[in-house]
RNA sequence: GCCCAAGUGGCGGAAUUGGUAGACGCACAGGACUUAAAAUCCUGCGCCCCUUAAAGGCGUGCCGGUUCGAUUCCGGCCUUGGGCACCA
């Protein structure tokens, strides 16, 4: 072999290996068990793939080849979430169609994602604007609504009144619109909703089923919000109105001194007394004008006063009725009872507007000076029957005393709210619905699906606040598939999310024609073993996945309730600080680092820049170490194969000991310790190599680890071996605990928990032994001192408590 | 305000059930090889005391606790990052 071949040359082998696995693909045995292994598919932007996307890509695939290497068939498709609002954005502001900057973008993507190696199985690639994969998100909704899980409503949006189009929560914050500055109002619009509270109860009790971060499972569970409490009614003094508030302390309920309502509450108008009515349309208006944030980060508490009273249905008390953003309309009933004994923010409110503050649980039973809200445990006072009825049982009393007399009942509450399921926008997957004057809003026959969505030239918003679809006459005018007479079209389209809802489906089944997906390979391939992706999508993508699956489990086309059996969210790579991007300035192009070290060393220097579950700082030099241990390893395999070196004890040992800290630190998917570990095992490997020479099984036991981590030079090490076959048809390496055992141990002595010395000692010596060698090494700092007690850990340590 | 993470050398980080704190790597310094450079190899590298060494002391955000022994467990606090719909 010349001098030119033994250097590490990535370019040339990482072309070589990209074409061969072209050529022979590594996973094509469907008769192995199967893995599921999925990445979030990306969005594709004009600014291409980030280095954000390469951890998480680069995190997968190592895992897939890892399991391939286990003796799986794994499944690990790749496709483009290509619907939605940033793509026609970007389409409008560069002039180009978002079909064709869809396209141009995906193809941009794809390309770079060639770079990570990652096998991905490109027969599978979908996206989601494709007719023949939208059809079946048609398809899926076209159920929805005939389960009634789809229905209309007017919702307040935020509507941008110099642009004259619907602004996205996004394109709203910060109180201006995003286009223009000026400040968004609300504009009620009819829109689509799904019914996702429906589910609610299952989509909570069922996150007990799967194997994913606690920490995601909170925070699914605590949007779903799940609360117990009740309802109450208030009549409305002198009016037949009532307000029903929804609490969760009804044992609070003689301390209620006063009501607030959302400023969007259905009754506001009517409640306001005529000499109250300016201000109150003032304050409905400016809450109206900022945004859910700017409401929320508010620190003082701001209201005013209806003018009208309500009665307090236990204690009798005349209630005024108030208005405050700090109620919200979306959560329970919109209306509030306040109790500012027991209430932080109705105290705040209270104190700010002189409102009566009314003590009714106490601690110790006797009544107190109340200098804050008192949320603690207690007993009932102030309340009437009630008195020295624990709180906690005065819940369920209050409200059983309440349902007697007509007018409340237990309930439980979620914050989880209904599926805003339209957009006023052009670039989305069109409604199939035909709205008939005669027969009402009638679903497209699935015999018509996909309703395409027709090329226009302008795909702007319009004025109105409708979809641009609404322009085109000849698209909009249909028949009505029930009875055949004039019928328009729908012209809302859908969300970004209803395609990346249920698209893991699709992979294993992409090109059918028939049906969403075929009962064989749904049963053969589905769900999803592992889900690997950014913690972003904790609740609303994942929620809203979860929610898909449980419908079409309902209906009969998947058999499992759970899409995702196992989820992995990676961190965020950050730079100087702060997240990598290109407005910032701070962002490191994957393409310019794969040219200068190649993919490989990307790949395991992204793993090994530390934990995968946390956030990172990318380092410009750190690279450097991968990069050299890359060479040490190319070196370590080229020097030393062919000589056949007979296998020692010593080899035997290092090997075992190899493998099992790979394989440890891989189950646990820790990366970092797996780079960091072939560092250590490869610098003990080269010390052994230069004594002794190096035996051919450990030759190919390392190169067969590091295959999930680095591929190119993985195979290119192990042709260099003599290998013919693809070192991925290999197995993954077996270790034997006997084998990888050392001769002598290192024994810690220490002095009352203080490291005093290290001792050697034969691996099977016996207990006297070694404290009595743990004794003589510390023997001229033990006199004059007592030994009180001696601590023995087998294999570890012995410790000396000394007096 | 609420919820969730995380705080360890100059830097990124490591440390199965509590058992040698700082693995591995970066940077830096010194040396070998070389005409020179690159590459490679060797050595050193938490802080304090000390000319050096030995010995010793301190040290995992802060304060306390449990323990023979705490980065790890408990209580309280501080800081940073992420999320949020003031959730009644």
């Amino acid at each position: 072999m010349s001098t030119q071949d033994r250097k590490y040359n990535f370019r040339q082998i990482e072309q070589k290996w990209r074409k061969n696995w072209e050529e022979r693909p590594i996973n094509t045995d469907h008769t192995r068990p199967k893995f599921y292994c999925l990445d979030m598919f990306p969005y594709p932007s004009g600014d291409g793939l980030h280095m954000g996307h390469w951890r998480s890509y680069v995190i997968s695939d190592v895992l897939a080849r890892y399991k391939l290497l286990q003796g799986h068939y794994v499944i690990h498709p790749m496709g483009f979430d290509a619907f939605g609002l940033p793509a026609e954005n970007f389409a409008i502001q560069n002039n180009v169609h978002p079909e064709k900057a869809v396209k141009d973008s995906s193809a941009k993507f794809k390309k770079q994602l060639m770079d990570i190696c990652a096998m991905y199985d490109w027969d599978l690639e979908l996206t989601t604007t494709d007719p023949a994969f939208y059809k079946w998100t048609q398809w899926i909704f076209v159920q929805m609504f005939k389960k009634g899980l789809a229905y209309e409503k007017e919702m307040p949006l935020n509507w941008c009144p110099a642009c004259k189009v619907v602004l996205a929560n996004e394109e709203a914050a910060g109180g201006e619109c995003e286009r223009c500055g000026a400040p968004p109002e609300k504009k009620n619009l009819r829109q689509w909703m799904l019914k996702i509270t429906e589910y609610a109860e299952r989509l909570l009790v069922d996150l007990d089923k799967l194997n994913w971060p606690d920490k995601v499972k909170k925070m699914q569970a605590d949007w779903i919000g799940k609360s117990y409490g009740a309802k109450i009614d208030f009549a409305v003094n002198g009016r037949d109105e009532k307000i029903t508030v929804f609490t969760t302390r009804p044992d609070t309920l003689y301390g209620a001194t006063f009501m607030v309502l959302a400023p969007e509450h259905a009754l506001v108008a009517t409640l306001t007394t005529d000499d109250r009515r300016a201000d109150v349309e003032k304050y409905v208006q400016d809450a109206g004008t900022m945004s859910n944030v700017d409401r929320m980060a508010k620190k003082d508490k701001t209201g005013v006063f209806t003018g009208s009273y309500a009665t307090n249905p236990l204690s009798g008390e005349k209630l005024e009725i108030w208005i405050s953003d700090y109620v919200l309309a979306d959560y329970g009933t919109g209306a509030i009872m306040c109790v500012p004994g027991h209430d932080e923010r109705d105290f705040e409110f209270a104190t700010k507007f002189g409102l009566p503050i009314l003590q009714v649980i106490s601690p110790d039973g006797e009544l107190h000076q109340l200098d804050e809200a008192y949320t603690g445990d207690g007993v009932m006072v102030n309340s009437g029957q009630f008195n020295g009825l624990p709180a906690e049982d005065g819940k369920e009393a209050v409200a059983n005393h309440l349902a007697n007399l007509g007018i409340g009942e237990k309930n439980t509450n979620y914050k989880l709210r209904d599926w805003v399921f339209s957009r006023q926008r052009y670039w989305g997957e069109p409604i199939p619905l035909i709205h008939c004057q005669k027969c009402g809003v009638v679903p497209v026959p699935e015999s018509d699906l996909p309703v395409t969505l027709p090329h226009v030239d302008s795909y702007q918003p319009t004025e109105t606040g409708e979809s641009p679809l609404a322009l085109i006459d000849a698209w909009v005018n249909t028949i009505c598939p029930t009875c055949g007479g004039a019928a328009k079209r729908e012209t809302n389209t859908m969300p970004q999310w209803a395609g990346s809802s249920w698209y893991f489906l699709r992979y294993v089944d992409v090109n059918n024609d028939a049906g969403l997906i075929s009962k064989e390979a749904m049963e053969k391939f589905l769900p999803v073993d592992y889900y690997v992706g950014g913690i972003e999508h904790a609740v609303l993508h994942l929620l809203y996945a979860r929610f898909y699956t449980k419908f079409l489990y309902d209906i009969g086309v998947v058999n499992f309730e759970e899409p995702f059996t196992q989820l992995f969210n990676q961190g965020m790579i950050n730079r100087f600080g702060m997240k990598m991007s290109k407005s910032k300035g701070n962002g490191v192009s994957p393409d310019e680092v794969t040219s200068k070290y190649g993919c490989d060393a990307l790949r395991l220097y992204i793993l090994f820049m530390g934990p995968p579950e946390l956030d990172v700082d990318w380092n410009d030099s750190g690279i450097e170490g991968v990069f050299r241990f890359l060479n040490k390893a190319w070196r370590l395999v080229t020097e030393n194969v062919g000589k056949a070196v007979k296998s020692t004890p010593t080899h035997e040992q290092a090997r075992h000991k190899m493998i099992h800290d790979i394989t440890a630190r891989m189950e646990n998917l820790s990366l970092n310790t797996v780079v960091s570990g072939f560092m250590e095992h490869t610098n003990k490997l080269s010390d052994i190599a230069r004594q002794d020479g190096i035996d051919a099984d450990t030759l190919r036991s390392l190169i067969v680890l590091l295959a999930p981590f680095a591929p190119n030079i993985a195979e290119e090490l192990w042709e260099i071996c003599g290998h013919t076959t693809s070192v991925f048809d290999e197995g993954w390496p077996q270790y034997d605990k006997a084998k990888m055992a050392e001769d002598t141990i290192t024994i810690v002595v220490q002095m009352n928990g203080k490291l005093r010395e290290n001792i050697q000692m034969a691996a099977d010596a016996s207990k006297e032994d070694i404290i009595a060698a743990a004794k003589a090494s510390v023997a001229t700092r033990l006199k004059g001192l007592i030994i009180v007690k001696e601590i023995f850990v087998p294999g570890k340590l012995v410790n000396f408590v000394v007096k």
